[in-house]
Order: C-alpha cells, then structure tokens, then sequence
DNA sequence: ACAAAAGTGTTAAGAATACACCCATGT
DNA sequence: ACATGGGTGTATTCTTAACACTTTTGT
C-alpha cells in the first residue's frame, strides 16, 4: 500500500462530547493514566487503525475510555484535522476531532481510565496536548451552527419549553437574548409543535411543552441572528 | 511510538486549487500516469509522511505535481478529511483535503505526471477516487465563506474594478447579483480604497480600480447576503 | 452616431430591535 | 397575598429588494 520509506503519521481521533447540565454547556474529559501527561485532563480519544474510519474509531474510543455510546449522541460532526508536528511530544500524531452532542449523558468508568467527567466551559482544568484549543474550535463551530442549523434540537430532550430552547441558545452564544424576540423568530422557523402537555415545575405558571417536526440536522431556510 | 500491531492508515492530501478564468470558476487537476484510475483526471494529492504537517505535504505536492508553489496562492485553509476505507482500492487511505486560491496560475508539467490543467466547474470529467465530492464540497464552502468573509480578495488581483468584484461573486455563488445594490452593500463593507487608476479597455467608459486595504483573510462585522 | 460597459438613488417591503405588563401557579 | 417564571404586542429603526437612466469611451 505505500513503500517501505514512507512512514506515515500516528492518526488519532479527539472527540469534544457537549451537553448542558444546569443551563451550561459542559464537555466529556477523561484523566490521562499514561505519559504523556498522566495526571491530566485531556478529551477522549485514541488511535484509528488502517481499515476503520474515524468515526468508527470515534465510537470505540468513546465507549471504551469515556463510557459513552454513539447513539447516546444526537449529532456528531467532524470538526478539523490538527496536524502540528509538535503537538504529541512522543512523535508526529494527526487528530481528526469530532464534536457530539448529547443529553443526560452519565460517563461510565472506562476501563483504561479514571471516571470520566463534565466539565462546564467556564471551568476547565488544564488540558493536555492542543485540546483546549480543540474544544474552543468545537464552541465556536457550535455557536455558528446555531444560526444557520436546528442543531439545537441535539441539545434538548424530547418535549421542552420555549424558556429551555432559548436557555440553550443563550448557554451555546455566551450572551442573553430577548424573550419575544426568541420567540418570534425561533417560532418561525416552523421546527417544532406544540404538544398538549405542560411543564409544572414551581410555584409559577405551567409552561407548555413543544417537540421538534423532525429530528436531524437541517438547514435553516432564514437565519437565526 | 505505536505497538506493533497498531497500523495506521495512509494519510494523503489532496488540494482543491481554484481560479477564476474568463468570469468562470476554475479547478486544477492532473492526468493520473498509474493505477489505480490510471489515465483518469484527479486532484493533486500525495501521500503525507511522518513529520511533515499536512499543509507542508500540500505545498510539496502542489509543486511536484501541479507545477504551482503554495507561494502563489492567496488563500489556504483546510477543508475537511475524508475517510471511508473503500475510497481508495489499494487500501484505506484518510485523505485532508485543502483548498488553495490563486490567480493567473499557470500549472508546469509535473515530473511525476502529465500536463495538470484547470477545468471550469461546470464542464469536469470524470473524475479519480471521491474527489468530485471534495471539489464540491470546495464550491459550498467557498461561496459560504464569501457571505462572512473577504476572501473574494483571493480571487482578484491587486488592483480591480467592482465589476470584476461582482462577477467574482456571482462565478462563485452561481447566480446574478443588481449592480446598484452590490455596490452599496461590498462598499459599506469599508475594505476597499480607490485608486487613481482607471481601467481602459473597450469602446466604453474607463472603470475605476480599486485595491484592498489590507491582505489577509478577515471576518465582516456585517454579512453580505 | 452608435454600441458597450460604467456609474448612480429612491422607494417600498420586510426584518431586527427595544421595550412592559398580565397570567397561572405553589406556598 | 405574594413570589415566581410563563406568556404576549407594538412602534421604531435598519436592511433588503426592486428598479432605469445618464456617462464616457472606441470605432
């Protein structure tokens, strides 16, 4: 397949894992047990071997070292491939990465790790290799997407209130938005119905539930912002 | 740096190079002088090795194969990686792709390969391996990008008329843009500055040149479009 | 004089923004 | 009764879209 002097890079794939716990946007991390970096906290991830795709890779990766399943995720997107030659100290490794996003995810123990953990955007511990660089790429991606996709749909359960869409837009943008203005413009989109039930939830009035139309990334015919 | 039986896949890159020719758009492709897809019209891609970013792998690539050196591209950015293991039939091959812009490229014969020649978009042959998807994948990023950045720079040449800005987007985007709308909105922008220069070159009235103010890819404040 | 592209403004419709009060509930 | 978040409409500003004629040149 190549010739005995080409000597190709490692290929390892990093995936960013978002959810939303208590209204922020948190991501998977697991602590490194190994040099480099043992004792860090770095993303999940790991070789991709000859004759798996790096999503396929992904997936092996992510259920062995973070405890997650892929179907867990709502979406998952390939981000950008970083490639510096410095980036692993043990030698040339190219990092596909991929962002998923999911839903009360719980990380299990993995079985070559420590017990994986959330951590909310606004409070990451130091990272190991380039992967804070990566989940800043990841947020930013994210934060795009927002206003041109239904991605938003990945980050809520089933039936929610509009209170929580906007919630997840405003944790996702980094900026708080005005409430008839969201709704007037996220309702015309035409994503999502309403069902007839209602949350009660507090000492206040019931908010009713909507569901999204479809599921799946779509594109927005008119933008969001 | 990896066990014995970790074998990774071959990592290639493969470069998108475009230019505007005749008010069309344009892409670079090479003759394939062997198997697989012997004789077929492809991309210019290579493998990358160990040590060398994927960028540096582009640059040595475009050279021996395209006859161009990355010095003469505009603009450079990573697209995307594509990875199904039967996209290539010698074995799994995980391709990087990139997209290069330029102007006034004119390819040399390759040692390695036959005359490499721009195609316009609208008329390709067919085409090695995937790389009619990266190419399209190219074009759809490529007009993205115009609506939030300045990368039409890339495209023209140091001085220009908005005439050829206009065709330039509309060559991209695939479809007519009004002239008097266009130039209020790519002026209000604030990247250009007059020249004292006119373009003479017909039985009509001369056309202002224009030059960008600064070089260099930049996000608009507003969106076009 | 004619053909060809350059250049230029106004109007109307639609979208974005700013903004404040009543409603339904649990305690 | 009160505290809490749910729910709703309008006026203003800004942006977009549609549209046609005059100017300057080469032949």
């Amino acid at each position: 397949m190549y010739t005995a002097e080409y000597v190709p890079p490692t290929l390892v794939v990093d995936s960013v894992i978002f959810q939303l716990i208590d209204g922020e946007l948190n991501v998977l991390l697991i602590q490194r047990g190994a040099d480099p970096f043992k004792d860090w906290w770095a993303l999940p991830g790991g070789y991709c071997a000859a004759g798996e795709t790096t999503q396929g890779a992904m997936a092996r990766i992510l259920e062995r070292k973070g405890g997650i399943t892929i179907k867990q995720l709502q979406h998952i997107e390939q981000l950008y491939t970083f490639d510096t030659v410095a980036r692993d100290p043990r030698g040339h490794a190219v990092s596909v990465s991929y962002m998923g996003i999911g839903l009360d995810l719980a990380p299990q123990q993995g079985s070559h790790t420590q017990q994986p953990h959330f951590f909310p955007l606004s409070a990451l511990p130091d990272l190991a290799y380039d992967h804070k660089d990566i989940i800043e790429y990841a947020r930013t991606r994210l934060a795009a997407k927002l206003s041109y996709t239904n991605v938003i749909f990945a980050l809520l359960p089933p039936t929610f209130t509009l209170t929580q869409v906007q919630a997840a837009y405003e944790a996702v943008l980094g900026r708080e938005l005005d409430k008839r203005n969201f709704r007037k413009k996220f309702l015309s989109f035409d994503l999502i119905q309403e069902t007839d039930e209602m949350l009660r939830e507090g000492p206040h009035r019931p908010a009713r539930l909507f569901r999204f139309k479809t599921n799946g990334l779509q594109h927005l015919t008119t933008r969001f912002d």
